[in-house]
DNA sequence: GTGACCACCTGGCCGC
DNA sequence: TGCGGCCAGGTGGTCA
C-alpha cells in the first residue's frame, strides 16, 4: 500500500508528466471519494485550471490547480495512470481528469479507499486533512523532547503511537516494523516507557528507512505500484515485514507475526525486547 | 483526553 | 468447481 516513499515516488513521476497541463473536464464514477463538497462543485472548481505544482504533505498529494488545491489521498491500494482520451475506461479507475493536451489522468483504485478534498492555500493547514498532520521525520521538528512530550502519557504499544498520523506523519504499517526492528524496540511496548535513548533510535532509523525507501522508490508489496507501471525497490531491503518464519538477519532467530491493535506486525522475539523498567 | 472498536471496500486465499 | 468466510489495512467516527 502506498505510504509516504511511495507518494513521494508518485509526485516525481506525475510531475514530470502532468504539471502545466490544463484541465478540460472530469468523471467521477464513484462520488463518495470526494468528501468534502459535492461533485458539481468540484469540476466547477477545477476545470479549465492549469496545475502549477505537485506537493507532498505526509501520504497525502496536494496538487496546485492555481488557486484550488486539490488534496489526494491514495490510502490501501490508490493509483494514478496517464493515458490517451481514445483507452476505455477499466473497472476500477472511479476519477479522471480530462486536460486540453488530449491526455488524461485516472484513478484507481481497487478498494475505493482514496479520498479527495478541494482546499485552498488558506485552508490548508486551519481545515482541510493536512492540518491534523504531525512531523514528517525529515522535519527539523520531529526532535526527542517532542516525541517525549506526545508520548509520556499514552499507554498504547508504540506501533499504534508510529501509526498515528498525528504524532508522526508518513510511517505506515511497513515502515513502523522495519523502524522498531532497527530500533531494537518491541511493538507492543507501551508509549509511555520508551526511553530518551529509545526515541533518538526512533527519530534516527524512520529518517534512515525513509530516505532508503524513496531513493528505490518505494516497497511493492501486492497492489502498490506508481504511475505508469513503476514499481518499488525497497521491498529488497526488508528486515522484518513480511518475513514471517524466516530467520533474523542480526540473530538467526525466527521472526514472528503478531496482531497489534489488529495490525498485522512482524518482529524479532530475540531482538526486540519489551521495556522492563519505567523511565 | 484516551483508547478500543468498527465501517469503509474488494480481491485473494483457504477449507469444505 | 463453487461457495462462504476470513484477511489485508489507513483513516475517521463513535462510544465507553
Amino acid at each position: 500500500m502506498p505510504e509516504l516513499p511511495e507518494v513521494e515516488t508518485v509526485r516525481n513521476t506525475l510531475k514530470k508528466l502532468i504539471l502545466n497541463k490544463t484541465i478540460r473536464d472530469i468523471d467521477v464514477f464513484y462520488e463518495k471519494m470526494i468528501r468534502n463538497v459535492d461533485v458539481d462543485t468540484f469540476k466547477e472548481k477545477l476545470v479549465n485550471k492549469t496545475l502549477t505544482d505537485i506537493r507532498r504533505y505526509g501520504k497525502h498529494l496536494v496538487f496546485q490547480y492555481e488557486d484550488v488545491l486539490l488534496i489526494s489521498h491514495l490510502r490501501m491500494e490508490g493509483k494514478y495512470f496517464i493515458k490517451d482520451l481514445d483507452l476505455p475506461r477499466e473497472k476500477h479507475e472511479h476519477v479522471i481528469f480530462y486536460f486540453k493536451d488530449g491526455t488524461t489522468l485516472r484513478y484507481n483504485d481497487t478498494r475505493k479507499f482514496g479520498t479527495f478534498d478541494l482546499s485552498t492555500e488558506e485552508l490548508l493547514f486551519t481545515t482541510s486533512p493536512v492540518a491534523k498532520l504531525g512531523y514528517e521525520p525529515f522535519e527539523k521538528g520531529l526532535t526527542v523532547p517532542y516525541l517525549y512530550k506526545k508520548l509520556e502519557k499514552k499507554s498504547i504499544a508504540i506501533k499504534s503511537a508510529l501509526l498515528d498520523q498525528t504524532i508522526i506523519t508518513g510511517l505506515g504499517n511497513i515502515y513502523v516494523d522495519e523502524v522498531l526492528f532497527l530500533s531494537k524496540i518491541h511493538p507492543e511496548t507501551e508509549s509511555k516507557t520508551l526511553t530518551k535513548k529509545q526515541l533518538k533510535q526512533v527519530i534516527q532509523n524512520s529518517l534512515i528507512v525513509l530516505e532508503k525507501a524513496i531513493k528505490l522508490g518505494g516497497t511493492t508489496i501486492r497492489s502498490y505500484t506508481s504511475s505508469l507501471g513503476v514499481t518499488g525497490r525497497f521491498q529488497n531491503e526488508l528486515f522484518v515485514h513480511t518475513k514471517v518464519g524466516e530467520q533474523c538477519l542480526v540473530c538467526n532467530t525466527v521472526i514472528e507475526k503478531i496482531k497489534v491493535n489488529g495490525r498485522g506486525t512482524y518482529y524479532c522475539p530475540e531482538c526486540q525486547k519489551k521495556n522492563t523498567k519505567k523511565k
